[in-house]
RNA sequence: GGAGGGGUACCCAAGCGGUCAACGGGAGCAGACUGUAAAUCUGCCGGCUCAGCCUUCGUAGGUUCGAAUCCUACCCCCUCCA
């Protein structure tokens, strides 16, 4: 990495707040810093609000720095009120370190953990979990202002509103977070601290905690949310959030998912969410511009951020999924395409081998919630059986709609699509 | 405490005794066009085992052959006066 690492994120739109950005540069370019980010366990999995942290762990480190990627098991006991409406439902501590575990194993391939600058990855459970009260109501709370506590921006709402209130177990989440980066100053010598704009007032915390402690200057920086230029929420689908767990979002989805981005806002995700150089990105910019017709950038978007989440194999299998459901030409698929179709995670379900309502079929596939929405797709001519429209509410899938004897392509609208296997061997 | 206005489907918003599952807009889904885009146009849009059935118009009762529409009580919001 030849540029400044900083001048390459600002680049990128990738900072949205910095602490004394002067004096931060010249840390960076004296020599590697320890940094971190903090990952709550509140699901069983990352999703894409967190990608843009991870990778700027990613994007340090590849510049010659150490990442430690802070694992909140901790924090995730309690919640962080950050900007949240209301207060939330506490989980169990078994819910909390299941949860722990699998977000520090899907943390791991994004860092390199040998050399130099190996990554690191902790968990604040490990100082939190044995501390006890008078410790922390003497050692941290006794740096801390109430006072200048309410006033932060982050819980005002909640603290204004009477009716959703606050309780003071989320309201002392600040000082676990300020404790957080304290403690691994400490322990690995960590002087910034990254992480999503809503989490400034908790990063400025333990900077001043760290001050009080220690008298040293640590920093922080903050990323911005991602938006979309329509207004809509990034990071959702028609079912739901898209997760970086390969078992709730198949790579399938998640490459689709980047397929489908904007125009609008297809080059600023390429400077978010891949490591393509910025010079590479406004070529991109600049080629499709230039040509009129179908953009490049979402196809590299989604090939690099796949590749990225999920490695080259799920990537090839998601491509192969994709030619052979949008090119048009299912014909042309063979039988182990079909088979091939299943193992790489398109959305298919097994039924017996016998004549069935298309109404049924798409039930079962999941491409109707109930017979009722059924017959509304296919009255509106939004259903195909193996890519052929077919708007007769009482067709019956029989042998000859099964290629190969096993299977058929249900398709509901343009990108909807599942696959029957059908099981000669079930009897039932 | 007094006076007024209001609570309608995912959101906004009409309706004010039958023709109301409820105008219109937005969102969503689908079709055409296209680039698996945007914009535009079209259709659907409470639910279901759909020529029928079930459940909705703050809540609970009542009047009526019949109510989202009238009456009573209650709950909640907003404005003005104290």
């Amino acid at each position: 990495m030849t540029t400044n690492l900083l001048d390459d994120l600002a680049a990128r739109g990738l900072i949205a707040q910095c602490t004394h950005p002067e004096a931060l540069a010249e840390v960076l370019t004296n020599g590697p810093i320890t940094l971190y980010c903090g990952f709550d366990p509140t699901a069983d999995s990352l999703h894409l609000g967190h990608l843009v942290p991870v990778l700027a762990l990613r994007r340090f480190q590849l510049a010659g720095h150490k990442p430690v990627a802070l694992v909140g098991g901790a924090t995730g006991m309690i919640g962080d009120p950050s900007f949240k409406a209301q207060e939330r439902k506490l989980n169990t501590l078994e819910t909390v370190l299941e949860w722990s575990a699998k977000i520090r194993r899907q943390l791991e391939p994004f860092l390199e953990f040998d050399g130099p600058n190996a990554a690191i990855i902790a968990n604040n459970h490990d100082w939190f979990g044995e501390m006890n009260v008078l410790t922390f109501l003497r050692d941290v709370g006794k740096h801390f202002s109430v006072n200048a506590m309410i006033k932060k921006e982050a819980v005002a709402a909640r603290i204004e509103r009477d009716e959703v209130g606050i309780s003071f177990t989320e309201f002392s989440y600040m000082l676990l977070q300020a404790y957080d980066f304290a403690e691994l100053y400490r322990r690995f010598g960590c002087r910034l601290q990254l992480g999503g704009s809503d989490q400034w007032g908790n990063i400025t915390a333990g900077i001043d905690l760290i001050r009080r402690y220690f008298r040293t200057e640590a920093f922080g920086l903050t990323l911005p949310l991602v938006t979309k230029a329509d207004g809509t929420k990034f990071g959702k689908t028609e079912s739901g959030a898209v997760w970086l767990d390969a078992n709730k979002t198949s790579p399938y989805q998640f490459y689709q998912f980047w397929l489908n981005t904007a125009d609008a806002d297809v080059y600023k995700f390429l400077r978010y969410f891949t490591f393509l150089p910025v010079a590479e990105i406004e070529a991109i910019e600049a080629a499709d511009r230039a040509r009129d017709g179908k953009p490049e950038a979402q196809r590299i978007l989604a090939e690099e951020v796949t590749r990225l989440v999920h490695g080259p194999e799920a990537l090839a299998a998601a491509q192969h999924i994709t030619q052979a459901l949008f090119s048009g030409d299912l014909a042309a698929l063979t039988e182990t395409d079909y088979a091939q179709l299943a193992l790489d995670g398109m959305p298919s379900v097994r039924l017996p081998a016998q004549p069935t309502p298309l109404i049924d079929a798409l039930v079962a596939a999941q491409l109707a919630r109930s017979k009722s929405e059924a017959r509304t797709f296919i009255q509106s001519n939004a259903v195909a059986v193996n890519g052929a429209k077919v708007n007769d509410l009482s067709a019956l899938l029989e042998s000859d709609a099964r290629r190969f004897g096993r299977y058929t392509i249900l398709s509901r609208g343009k990108k909807q699509h599942a696959l029957v296997v059908w099981d000669t061997a079930a009897t039932q």
